[in-house]
RNA sequence: AGGCGCGUAGCUCAGGGGGAGAGCGCUACCCUGACACGGUAGAAGUCGUUGGUUCAAAUCCAAUCGCGCCUACCA
């Protein structure tokens, strides 16, 4: 084995060796447990990035934890089409070799965005396979499948047929970049310093009239009325019932509604049904036409008069001169307001009146909040109920329909001749209306999250009624990150309510973001992005993932940064030297423990064992990824290499006879055995490749048994009074070490080290395992015996109720060894204070439990006596320096 | 505006009513036959602030300050 661990051969070795034995893959009948996660499916057109590592890595851990627990497991793989995306992705190829989308037409179009799709989809698929990622991948679906496009199309027929789809004239999210509509929450507003224009509107006598307030004065052309709260006293005593729009000199009504809040601008709204969400509604409630003044290119139409064909922010300033000019811009001021962005290329989004296709939610999403109310589906942590629950309730009708080519074409057809429109599966020959053959299919394509809401069925198959289906729905869990929640996971729950009658998954686990080192988003603009790529080029799959588990916990960001993985490199490391430590003296099969002859270490190091193991499958079971993971980096590292291999050394060198010897590989082979299958899910990579060189394995790791699962393990192994016992040793051995260190004496000097205590208990664990002491402690000799003869020259150290001589006969320094007992006789002082007080409340006395009376009261005395022993080898050492 | 979360050692964070913890960093000593990506020891914290509940509060409650995020139709 090389003395450091190299990532590189070894982890493409493993993978392709996973594959080829078809370990990831699922049972579509078993008899074993299911167990199964859908991907969230990256974006076709995706790079990996820190989400998806993080992502990624907790299903694997899940997956393979999972397996080891002989689970039937199946990690459903596949990525998303990503409409927007992908068709800017190729428009842009297209740029480049001088053609359009226009150019080729719809169908050549989509042939080319599959070419792209066929030549470069499959990257992030690959870099998921970087991860480790224990897909099944001969079952990847792509949301643009054929079986995944027949799920999209049922759904939407039978969604139209329960009256559940719509398609109407409403005001929506414009892109004016991606040329198309945006659902709500596709918009991310940001704070923007604008300003607000104050614009008098005249009385149709050419009076003073109403001063309104718009921060987007071009849409004042599409004005269709003015509103004033009905209570407002300021407009009380109108007589006009209208005003002049100015520019266009058009006679527009005065209205009042109460939306109109009195104490904003100068109480007076503009109302622009055409442009403006509100003003849509306000227009509803009194019959205001709806003039649109700003066309899909955001070019204004004709109906803004003069300013007809300008860009419209060209037009903003066209409108401010020419209300200037004629007197009617009564102040400007600026002020911060949330102006909408698109989330995919972030133009500034439009409010735009338009003909579009709507999911009816409000009646899924009652089952929805019922199935996470009636616990049907857990979210966890919890604390997301609450968004959940909040944004749930207050849903709006969902914008499916996309003004772009690439996607799920919505199946519906209108008759050139009748106008009668038809919803179906399949393109209809003759309208059913009029027998007429001059059907024109609707040109929209759907959301892409439409198809994604369908992912956890219609990848099993649906609507087909799959084995698989049968076997793995509902999910055991999803596993995301929260900027999608209402996104997917809301959308999720609600079609697999409606379409399979069941949830879509039992529990939903929400994962935190992975941030800077600063805490902050990472974002290309910013350039603060980590690529996970190069973090396992540099330091390993192994180590990222370890890093990326024990910094997961629950309800807080990832703050990652290369130093990190660093850190936890050097633990993948000190694992592989501890394994290669241990092959150097496994050389053979010692499979079977011998239980007889183990020493004090190795009867301890198996009670941990069993012990972290519970921690590890608890903590893996409830997702708390960040205590599994150093749960088994303390143990692995300051129980098993600090304290058990050194403590087995003298025993492999055959110092203590055969049959110690024996024992102690017997135990080191079971420890690495089961420790290696309980950091498998975290570090896969190098767990494969040293249970490979572990006598007594077969096969891969990923088809052993998780060791709480066998039979008879805590009979077998478990001496819990070992865990005491070891403890008495190591502090033992920890106080020589401290007055050494304290003493500056040079590790090379060995020692005499005489114990003396009248505790039995004590001496008799501690005279049993001398030779543990003696060799961890760094000693030439050790005693122990009943309180005698006080060694003259030596340093002390009080441990439980021994006193411990470390003789320096040559090199003791008075002042220092009265400067170190005085410095913990003050620290004990204190801490026998603090008991006192506590000991001389009578309220504790009567009302704290007994035991932990009794815990205090034991301490109490423990410190008393040290105390003791401690005063009393200071005076010894006064008495010498006396002499 | 409403909701959620977070303030614990220099840094990054665990913990969550009865002993303040880890990793990194720092200091000293050590290339001891798995590992210098290492070993041994050490220094270091009024657990944001103020009140309350309790025999007992870093932990529960209330308020307050600071930070972050999410949601919302303020023109």
């Amino acid at each position: 084995m090389e003395k450091s661990y190299e990532p590189k051969e070894v982890e493409k070795h493993w993978y392709e060796f996973w594959e080829k034995e078809e370990l990831f893959a699922a049972s579509e009948l078993s008899d074993k447990k299911s167990y199964s996660i859908v991907i969230p499916p990256p974006n076709v057109t995706g790079v990996l990035h820190m989400g998806h590592a993080l992502n990624v890595t907790m299903q694997d851990i899940l997956c393979r934890y999972r397996r080891l627990r002989g689970d039937n497991v199946l990690w459903m793989p596949g990525t998303d089409h990503a409409g927007i995306a992908t068709q800017n992705v190729v428009e842009k190829k297209l740029t480049a070799e001088n053609t359009n989308r226009h150019e080729l037409g719809r169908k050549k179009f989509i042939e080319a965005v599959w070419e792209w799709r066929n030549q470069y989809g499959s990257a992030i698929i690959n870099q998921l396979k970087r991860l480790g990622a224990s897909c099944d991948w001969k079952l990847e679906r792509f949301t643009m499948d054929e079986g995944l496009s027949i799920a999209v199309r049922k759904v939407f027929v039978q969604l139209y047929n329960e009256d559940l789809i719509y398609r109407g004239n409403y005001i929506i999210n414009w892109c004016h970049r991606c040329h198309t509509a945006l659902a709500d929450l596709e918009v991310e507003y940001e704070e923007i310093e604008g300003h607000l224009y104050h614009i008098r509107y005249p009385f149709p006598d050419g009076s003073d009239g109403i001063i309104v307030a718009t921060t987007r004065p071009e849409t004042m052309l599409g004005d269709s009325g003015v509103a004033v709260n009905p209570d407002d006293k300021r407009y009380q005593d109108i007589k006009s019932s209208s005003v002049i729009l100015p520019i266009l000199n058009r006679q527009i009504p005065i209205i009042t509604d109460t939306y109109v809040d009195m104490s904003f601008g100068t109480g007076a709204l503009k109302v622009t049904p055409a442009h403006d969400p509100n003003d849509f509604e306000i227009g509803k409630r009194h019959g205001l036409p709806e003039i649109k003044v700003i066309d899909d290119n955001g070019k204004m139409t004709s109906d803004a008069g003069k300013f007809e064909g300008l860009d419209r922010f060209e037009c903003r300033k066209a409108v401010i001169k020419a209300l200037k000019e004629d007197g009617l811009l009564i102040k400007v001021e600026p002020i911060k307001h949330n102006v909408g962005h698109c989330y995919r290329c972030k133009t500034i989004i439009e409010p735009n009146l338009s003909k579009q296709w709507f999911v009816k939610v409000k009646p899924l999403a009652e089952k929805a909040i019922e199935a996470v109310k009636n616990k049907s589906t857990r979210i966890v942590p919890e604390m997301w109920t609450n968004t959940y629950y909040d944004w749930m309730n207050n849903i709006r009708d969902w914008c499916i329909s996309r003004q772009i080519w690439w996607g799920h074409q919505i199946p519906a057809w209108t008759c050139e001749k009748c106008q009668n429109l038809v919803v179906a599966m399949e393109s209809p020959s003759i309208c059913p209306c009029c027998g007429s053959n001059s059907l024109v299919q609707e040109t929209d394509v759907l959301d892409t999250w439409f198809s994604s809401a369908l992912w956890p069925f219609s990848t099993m198959g649906w609507p087909e009624e799959t084995k698989l289906l049968k076997t793995f729905y509902p999910t055991s869990v999803l596993v995301t990150g929260f900027d999608i929640l209402f996104f997917w996971v809301a959308r999720m729950m609600m079609m697999g309510l409606h379409f399979m009658n069941d949830v879509p998954f039992k529990d939903v686990y929400v994962h935190a973001l992975v941030r800077d080192e600063d805490g902050k988003k990472m974002s290309k603009s910013k350039g603060n992005v980590i690529d996970p790529l190069s973090i396992i080029d540099k330091y390993g799959t192994d180590s990222f993932r370890m890093t990326l588990a024990v910094f997961a916990a629950q309800g807080r960001d990832i703050k990652m940064s290369e130093k990190r993985v660093e850190g936890y490199r050097h633990f993948v490391n000190k694992f592989w030297n501890a394994a290669r430590f241990a092959l150097m003296h496994l050389t053979e099969n010692h499979s079977e423990l011998k239980f007889e002859s183990m020493s004090l270490p190795d009867k301890w190091i198996l009670t941990r064992l069993k012990n972290v193991t519970d921690i590890v499958s608890d903590a893996i079971d409830s997702y708390r990824f960040n205590d599994a993971a150093s749960t088994l980096y303390k143990f692995v590292w300051h129980e098993l290499c600090d304290w058990y291999l050194e403590a087995i050394k003298p025993c492999l060198y055959g110092n203590k006879g055969e049959k110690k010897k024996e024992a102690a590989l017997s135990v080191l082979q079971r420890v690495f055995h089961d420790v290696l299958i309980l950091l498998h899910p975290f570090i896969p990579f190098v767990t494969e490749e040293i249970w490979h060189k572990l006598p007594g394995t077969e096969g891969s790791i990923m088809k052993a048994v998780f060791p709480a699962d066998v039979n008879d393990f805590e009979s077998l192994l478990c001496d819990l009074a070992s865990e005491p016992m070891m403890d008495i040793v190591m502090e033992v051995i920890t106080g020589i070490r401290n007055v050494r260190g304290e003493m500056n004496i040079a590790p090379s000097v060995s020692l005499h080290v005489i114990l003396h205590s009248d505790n039995d208990f004590l001496g008799s664990i501690v005279s049993n395992n001398e030779d543990i002491i003696i060799n961890l402690a760094g000693l030439k000799s050790f005693a122990s015996g009943k309180p005698g003869i006080r060694p003259k020259k030596a340093a002390t150290t009080v441990i439980g109720d021994a006193v411990i001589y470390i003789l320096l006969e040559d090199v003791i320094d008075f002042a220092k060894e009265k400067e170190r007992l005085e410095k913990e006789l003050a620290k004990l002082k204190n801490e026998i204070s603090g008991l006192i007080k506590k000991l001389n409340n009578e309220d504790f006395l009567k009302k704290a439990p007994d035991d932990v009376v009794e815990k205090v009261k034991d301490k109490h005395n423990l410190a008393l006596a040290k105390q003791q022993k401690i005063i009393s080898n200071l005076e010894k050492i006064k008495s010498i320096e006396e002499e």
